[in-house]
Order: structure tokens, then sequence, then C-alpha cells
RNA sequence: GGGUAGGUUGCAGAGCGGCCAAAUGCAUCAGACUGUAAAUCUGACGACUAAUGUCUUCGGAGGUUCGAAUCCUUCCCUACCCA
């Protein structure tokens, strides 16, 4: 195998990471790979209990497929066994304990969307029960025995709950001990994973040493802001882009997201070029420019990622025609009825435009709701159906509705 | 095992016998203004009801009371202190 020269190799690894620990062993490792045509093993951890993969998973997945591009191997390692014993990530609620066929279901998931990123057929999966289901009690002991409890609580996440009086189960102490492991079982040189992920690679980074082996460099990279601005990006606040999305959720939602984070979702989640970024970053700058337009940019560029360019184009198009032209787009949900009158809170919730009747009649109210372009404000109101007739909702929800004959 | 403080509607957090579907903040939704940005303003935010109102909800189960989120019993759960 033939690589780029290290230091090349290096510079674009490092791009956008927030920090590579440590950056001269990294170089090193790089080094010795371009010399002996060995290449690196680079994992990086999923947890499959989740399979929903979101831009903000991207990021990591981006730096991956870079590795592969260079040549590496990119090695998955699906935390099948950690997910059965229960993620701890949630301070209240224990989640259900996932089942081994569960498991492999998301795992499959995940990787059908991962291979929107990676080139899976270049990607080595792995799951983590392969060697952690076989570890004994005495090998449990060895291992722990290690490690100290102040050192494992030092971590952020188990100070801050400390301080904040919230539950630390006993298991979640083992998390980071495991997927340290998983660094151990599988040799790795580079571990990827999240700033969040920080303690946990590193962890792993100690039990390769404590076990005599070659340390991995762990590498980590920002996490990206959900579409509101502040919180961390995730499927469970609702702030998430996810790669999954029809075209016009990726392109709405990124629409939607504060003019202070474009220049970031530039960077972390496409491929644009280094000219590129600087490009766009002097024209965010200039104030006489709308930000709105490098928005509109970032949205196509991202459709382009998981779609294709054509329907990037589509997506804008049909964006304008809604929230710019603000006329009805082509493609909308349709019901087929019979009656040839309704009840129009009734229409509402069973079409399922509004969940409840209270929430449809708190619409209405509000006058949110217009038929053909006419705003509907009695709460009473019975609807002729007409073939044809058009509802409106909120600022995005719309129904059509096919009249059938009866017969 | 002993002690203390707690468990309230998405989250945080008031309420501590009737005026409580439950303050307030955040989040959310809708409207106005916009660039589906930010900021701001207005309104809504358990369900059903045209409306008056009715029903279900304050960890679970019982009980006291005309009346309970609020008092009692018991069970479950959590944090902290002591062992």
């Amino acid at each position: 195998m033939n690589f780029a020269p290290a230091k090349e190799q290096f510079d674009l690894v490092k791009r956008g990471t927030v920090e590579i620990i440590p950056e001269e062993e990294l170089f090193r490792k790089l080094e010795v790979s371009v010399k002996s045509g060995k290449p690196l093993n680079i994992k990086l951890g999923c947890d499959p209990s989740r399979p929903d993969l979101h831009i903000g998973h991207a990021v990591v997945l981006n730096k991956l497929r870079q590795f592969q591009e260079l040549g590496h191997n990119a090695i998955l390692i699906v935390g099948d066994y950690t997910a059965m014993i229960g993620d701890p990530s949630g301070k209240k609620k224990t989640r259900p304990q996932l089942t081994f066929e569960e498991t492999r279901e998301f795992g499959k998931s995940y990787f059908e969307q991962a291979g929107k990123i990676l080139d899976i057929s270049k990607t080595r999966i792995l799951y983590n029960s392969e060697w952690l289901a076989g570890i004994t009690l005495k090998d449990l002991i060895g291992i722990l025995s290690k490690f100290t409890v102040q050192r494992i609580l030092e971590r952020d996440d188990f100070t801050n709950r400390l301080k904040e009086q919230t539950e630390i189960s006993l298991h979640e102490i083992l998390y980071p001990i495991m997927q340290g492991y998983d660094s151990f079982a599988i040799d790795a040189d580079v571990e990827l994973g999240g700033t969040d992920q920080k303690f946990n690679n590193l962890v792993g980074r100690d039990m390769q040493k404590r076990f005599g082996k070659d340390q991995q460099v762990v590498i980590t990279m920002p996490l990206l802001e959900g579409t509101d601005g502040s919180e961390k990006m995730s499927k469970s606040l609702d702030n998430a882009i996810g790669i999954s999305d029809l075209p016009k959720d990726i392109f709405g939602k990124t629409m939607s997201i504060p003019d202070t984070l474009i220049y970031k979702y530039f960077v972390l989640c496409t491929n644009v070029s280094a000219e590129e970024l600087k490009d766009i970053k002097l024209t965010l700058e200039d104030e006489n420019n709308n930000p709105r337009d490098m928005k509109r940019k970032l949205g196509v560029e991202l459709v382009k990622m998981y779609y294709d360019e054509e329907t990037a184009l589509r997506t804008i198009e049909e964006f304008d025609t809604i929230f710019i032209k603000k006329e009805i787009p082509d493609d909308i949900p349709e019901l087929e009825m019979t009656e040839n009158s309704v009840r129009l809170i009734d229409l509402l919730t069973n079409s399922g435009l509004t969940d409840t009747k209270s929430n449809a009649r708190r619409l209405i109210e509000q006058g949110a709701v217009n038929v053909n372009g006419t705003k509907l404000t009695d709460i009473n109101q019975i609807m002729e159906i007409q073939h044809g007739m058009i509802f409106k909702v909120g600022k995005r929800k719309f129904l059509k509705i096919i009249k059938q004959q009866t017969n």
C-alpha cells in the first residue's frame, strides 16, 4: 500500500479536530505506517441503541472516512454488549435492556445509514460482545485492579453528577472500562470520538499501556449544536438533522439554524474545500451580505451529501414555493374521503393534522388553519368536502382532500 | 442498618386541606414582524365540550374528611450524613 507522505496526511487529519492526544505520537504512527506500508487501525465506537444517525454523528464519521480515503483501516465497533447492559446516559430512566436480536437489527440500520458516509465495503464491523461476552469475573477483577475509583470518577460527567447529587449506577463506572477494553482487543492505533468521549477514549489508551500494548492516539471532534443553536444535537431534544431525513427536512431544518452556526456546519458537516471555506468565512463576515444566502448554500450542500445534486435543486425550489412565494407545494399528503360534510375539528384530528381536538380548537382560534388560502376561525365550522381542497395548518402542514365517489 | 431531605403536568421548580388543571422560568406550538435566523410583541400549552361545565392527573396502594397535590397508614424509588 502506498500512502501519502506523513506530513500531508497529518495536516489533513488535523482539520476540524479539537484535540489530538498526543499529536507527535500520531505523526510518528503515520510515519511508521508510511514506511512499513501498513495501515493504521482507526476505531470508532457506536452505540446501537439509537440507530437514527444525524449530522452530528456524521462529524466523526466524516473524519473516519477521511482516514479511510488515506488508506487506513476503518473499524466500527458496535457496542452491543454494552447496550445489552443498558445505556447509562439517561439520568433517570433506565432503558429497557436490548435483546441480541435488537442489537443486530439496530447495528444493521446503523451501517445502512453510515454507508451514506463511509465506504462500507472497506469498513470492518465488529460487535464488542465478541470479546466482552467471554470475560470472566476473574478477568474482570484483573482489569479493574488496574484502575482506581478516583481515576474513573475524575470524569466530568461523574464529577458533575456527584456535585448535583444525581445518581451514578455502578455499571456506568464499567462503561469506560469496557470501551477501553475494546481498544485493547482490536489493537486500535487511533480512536475517534466527540469531545464527550475524551475520557472514555483515554481509558482505552491507559488500558493498552497497562497490558503492554502500543497506545492509541485519541482524536476528539467538536460536538455539533443542534438546530436550536445551544444544545448538543440529539434526537431526543428534537434539534437534530437526520441523515435519513427527507431532503426538504434536511434543507428546512438547516434554514432554521442560528446564523452563528453556519460556518461551523460548513466545516464539520460538508466536504467543501479549504479555499471554499475561506470564501464562505469572508462572505459571512461581510455585513453587506445576507447570511440567509450562505445558509441556503449550506442546505444545498447537505442535501447533496445525503442525496444528490438534482434533488438538492428540486428541494430548494420547493422551499421557495412554500416559504418565499407562500404557495402550496406539489407534493403533499392526501386524504381520501367519502363524506360530504364533516366538522372541521374532526377532520383535522382524524387526518392527523392535529393530535387532539383541543389542539385543533386552539389552532383554529389562533388563526393557524386555512383552506385553499382562506383562514378558518370558527371552531364549530362544518366543512363541505370538495375534491382537491387543501388544508393548511401552521407553517408547514398540508393536506389535500381526495373525494371518493360513493356508489 | 440508623438518621435527614425528597419524589408535582416535557424539564426545572412553587404549592403544603377548599380560590389548584396546579405559580414562575425554560422548552414547545400558533399569530405579528422576518431570512422557517436572532431579537421583540401577543396568545396557547391534560382531555372532552358551542358554551356553562365534566372527567383524568401531583411516585403506587389504601384511609381520614363535605372536600386532599396538600393530613394519616403502608409500599416503592432517590440523594445526603453516620455505620
